[in-house]
DNA sequence: TAGATTGTTAATCGATTAACAATC
DNA sequence: TAGATTGTTAATCGATTAACAATC
């Protein structure tokens, strides 16, 4: 059975989407089209279109798409009509504020449990989390079922935390660490350093 | 004259590349090859070499790069020989972490002056700068000349920081809050949203 | 109905890869 | 010299856009 392959850099929009229509619904909207996410967006009518016709077909001709219906619709898509559990390695500065984090809410996402490897840390509290030992991670992380993790260590640890979450069955990480990491087939990895995106826009300063 | 336009998302890739060799040197590494680096980074040699060779040939047949001296050399592309002074806004958690990160030094990028709008927080203390009202941001940020800021400011907030930001003469801005932002012709934009990428690696799951 | 907008096809555009002469 | 690796060209691959029939 043939499954039609999805590229990466339209499930990658899908979270854009999502975010904007969202957004429309906080502002009381019912009906948007592809012209005005475009604009909104700075993507063409065209590729949201066809983006969307990928999974299917959402929208009606002659009025558009139903905000709330394809919001539903696109959680369904990309697996958030659950809610996700997270563990965060690295109570530091980064890792304390991803844990205390408002903005997950309703976007599919929830932390649940903080690890870091400082004695001085490990007991204390995190907004509403007590830090665990990271020698506990890949236990607690297998026991727990968690799928999804984000690393806020050092660079220098960044590689072996993903190693560890990968042995406790973690499937996708997002690495705050500036550093490349490497993990097995089959396990997602997204990063996000900052530095990198003030770079790309200084070229052009 | 002609300026060969040089696509986004080899811009884009630069800083990806320095990061690379910055941490090779770390390593105490002399010489690389694109091979080597593809393999690092999962981009092909042939990706790396392209890219390098739009701005000059920077390697030697049979023996590959200089480490040190392509990580100048993309420094120098990128602007980063330099170190631009960044404006921090908004003094909650992530702002904080941000004012605080001890990742930005010797990768062109300091963070220089943090504002926020709650009374409670103007004069207080974050990291080693003092909260600035952001009633000052437009004239603080023209009179210091900085061109550089980030927006940690809840989403109702950040579209009207933004707006200062540009009134005040910064070009480029890193986004943290989860809404899209319009800016004008020729300000650069950046978006750094952590659900975003989770939801992008939900859906493999 | 007339106007608007979808979903989809075909054309265009741009990015990546493979291959290799040049040369260190 | 022999081996290695660059810089670059041409071929391939994939993504975006334009256009329009279908239809609400």
């Amino acid at each position: 059975m043939a499954e039609k392959i999805i590229p990466d850099i339209v499930v990658g929009r899908l979270p854009i989407y999502l975010r904007a229509l969202q957004r429309m619904l906080a502002e009381n909207r019912h009906v948007t089209s592809s012209q005005e996410m475009g604009e909104r967006l700075g993507i063409s009518a065209a590729q949201i279109r066809k983006d969307l016709s990928q999974f299917g077909e959402f929208g009606k001709q002659g009025t558009g798409y139903s905000i709330d219906y394809l919001a539903e619709q696109i959680r369904l898509i990309l697996h958030i009509d659950q809610v996700w559990d997270i563990a965060v390695v690295g109570a530091g500065d980064i890792g304390s504020a991803v844990a205390r984090y408002q903005g997950f809410a309703n976007r599919g996402m929830r932390v649940a449990m903080i690890f870091d490897n400082d004695p001085a840390k490990i007991g204390s509290d995190v907004g509403s989390f007590t830090v665990q030992d990271i020698n506990n991670l890949e236990t607690a992380v297998r026991e727990a079922g968690i799928k999804v993790a984000m690393i806020a260590t050092p660079s220098q640890n960044a590689q072996e935390v993903a190693d560890l979450l990968v042995a406790g069955g973690v499937k996708a990480i997002l690495n705050y660490a500036p550093i490349s990491l490497s993990v097995p087939e089959g396990v997602r990895l997204q990063y996000i350093d900052p530095v990198i995106h003030l770079q790309r826009m200084t070229y052009y300063l």
